[in-house]
DNA sequence: CTTTTCTACTTAAACACTTAAGTAGAGTCG
DNA sequence: CGACTCTACTTAAGTGTTTAAGTAGAAAAG
């Protein structure tokens, strides 16, 4: 067990006191230059790291932040978003020394109990909010609390948290003026958990657009993004009177779903029906038909988020921004309505 | 802001030392019944929770452990084996009170470094290790700086780390025998990265098999898991001159990407072509037909590392244990060799 | 030449725990 | 009854950093 080199360590080697290497290791003014260069290459030389134990008792940055995912395990497993989100954050966090926090929770108590728990312990600097449900209190509660906080979604009226969030009105939009373009004029969707604020706001953007068309008809069905709901939903639909010739899908995992559906019920895609998928992944590449997707840069998502997290610890920016919206990538599984 | 209750706010509410309480929250002798009651009790009114910097600070456990994965990210995207394997981590670790640590880092030394420097800076009590490649030092590098660590992969001779890992030999034998009782004597094996541990297991015990049946073929093509290069392996397999009757894949991405290159060579599956699929997951149920696939508890596994790695921390438990062997689900994509 | 200001430090307290060592008082034993 | 052992504590040192406050010496200002 080596023992791990200490700022008292340098402080010994290089002459000075323990509070003059404090101020050289951490870029702050009080040091010569040439004092200043002499501590660096004695840490460097002899590998020493900050304990984020001590600075953290001492009350500065931990360099940590938490994420928490409120999703069940097997719904986790199949949705690309979320790892590629993590690896977004993580390419941010990890270039800047901090490390991610990440607890997967069941249900929203748990979630608020996790940030109550993490900030109690000091573990973390901030918090990255996802997954916003409609009268979500998670912002209010790290308002309350104090906790730096990211918002992935929407930024809240009267609170000064930062917001990074993409336009899924404008996708929707953009997703029904294709379809309408194409002579669709009964369309339907098949929404994500209706709980979540995104689905709100896209279910309205749906209804906002079809009305603006002037469709025939535009039902919303709400799942929970499985494959088994989309099975379910897409059924319902495909067996109904007059039946769309056009679904949407929240997620990629139902879109696909959809295909066996149509498959199973002798209707060919997309000479009888049109799919489009919510989120973009190899899977819409690899299926036969290949799925219309409206893509997204969840890497880059994440990426920006991470580094609004660090701005607002560092210097407290609280900006909010809005990352690219998804576009339109048209594949096999639409074209036009049938007459 | 609110002030965090410390140790020293019990003590003075229960009318003791600040040792007395410590003593009494940490579950050792030393304090009387009635008073390490009252003391709880008061810890709980007042919603006191542990610094771990301040733990960590005198040398105490952190409750944290680390994981790092190294994998490009659009590879990650779609491997639904990382966020079940989390999930199952997170769920045993969250029930201790034990935080997560995640890192994505694009290559080795980036993982090594990794490991490193959160110990360095004290951030873990261990680290979880996996995707073992072939000539991997992580197991010595751990043992060298004296690291805890779980091996999620073979035990190491010589080292008493603990290991936990599924029987991938048994697998690729049973999926091999499964095959030739259907009559198959060309089977081709679509591996994953060659580099790794487990990939070279799982080849080797295919070779093993296919001597042991007298086959007429057993070629072995290794790829990157992604989808692009399941494609190219699977294409130059179905063009050659005595092309197998059926492939196996080492995940499910490319046992479904394979799909696509036999429907895209007018080669029908299963008559023509069986596949089957290394991993388990939605993507292979969704299909048409559907995948035939190793199925394994990935969760449970995650589950089980995890409780090795809070086993070893709390009293240098250094067990291998293994981990139930998938077994093969039979589906729509496998059927009797074209004679 | 004295006073002031600045630079480049040093000193020491604070952070919230853990734990080895010490101790007072009660009970046990011969 | 004195010596010993327990129990149930207390005391205080130690952990590695940050940072406010202090200081010595040099340079600048008057």
């Amino acid at each position: 067990m080596v023992k791990r080199p200490t700022i008292a360590d340098i402080a010994t080697r290089a002459g000075v006191s323990t509070g003059a290497v404090s101020y050289a290791l951490n870029g702050r003014p009080g040091v010569s230059p040439a004092t200043r260069d002499k501590i660096l290459a004695i840490a460097a030389e002899i590998g020493w790291r900050p304990s984020i134990a001590a600075r953290s008792l001492a009350g500065a940055r931990v360099h940590a932040v938490g994420l928490i995912i409120a999703r069940p395990a097997r719904v986790l497993g199949m949705e690309p978003f979320f790892m590629q989100f993590i690896s977004g954050v993580e390419s941010v966090l990890s270039a800047n020394r901090t490390a991610l926090l990440l607890q997967v929770v069941p249900d929203h108590d748990a979630a608020d109990e996790a940030v109550r728990f993490w900030w109690a312990e000091r573990r973390i600097d901030g918090v990255l909010v996802t997954d916003l449900w409609a009268k979500d209190q998670r912002p209010e509660l790290l308002a309350e609390l104090g906790i730096p906080g990211v918002i992935v979604g929407r930024p809240r009226d009267g609170l000064d948290l930062p917001a990074v969030w993409s336009d899924d009105a404008a996708a929707v939009e953009s997703v029904v003026d294709y379809l309408v373009a194409l002579g669709h004029r009964r369309i339907a969707r098949v929404a994500g958990l209706p709980s979540l604020e995104h689905t709100q706001v896209r279910t309205a953007a749906f209804h906002a657009a079809a009305e603006r068309h002037g469709l025939e008809s535009a039902p919303v069905i709400s799942t929970d993004y499985t494959w088994e709901e989309g099975t379910q939903a897409t059924r319902k639909l495909l067996t109904s009177i007059d039946r769309p010739t056009a679904i949407t899908y929240d997620n990629d995992v139902m879109a696909v779903a959809a295909l066996s559906v149509a498959h199973e019920l002798a209707i060919s895609v997309p000479e009888q029906l049109s799919i489009v998928a919510g989120d973009d992944s190899q899977l819409c590449l690899v299926q036969h038909p290949s799925v219309t997707a409206l893509a997204r840069d969840i890497v880059g998502y994440g990426a920006r988020v991470a580094q609004a997290m660090l701005d607002l610890v560092s210097d407290g920016t609280t900006t909010a921004q809005q990352v690219p919206t998804g576009t339109l990538v048209p594949r096999a599984s639409t074209a036009a309505a049938p007459h």
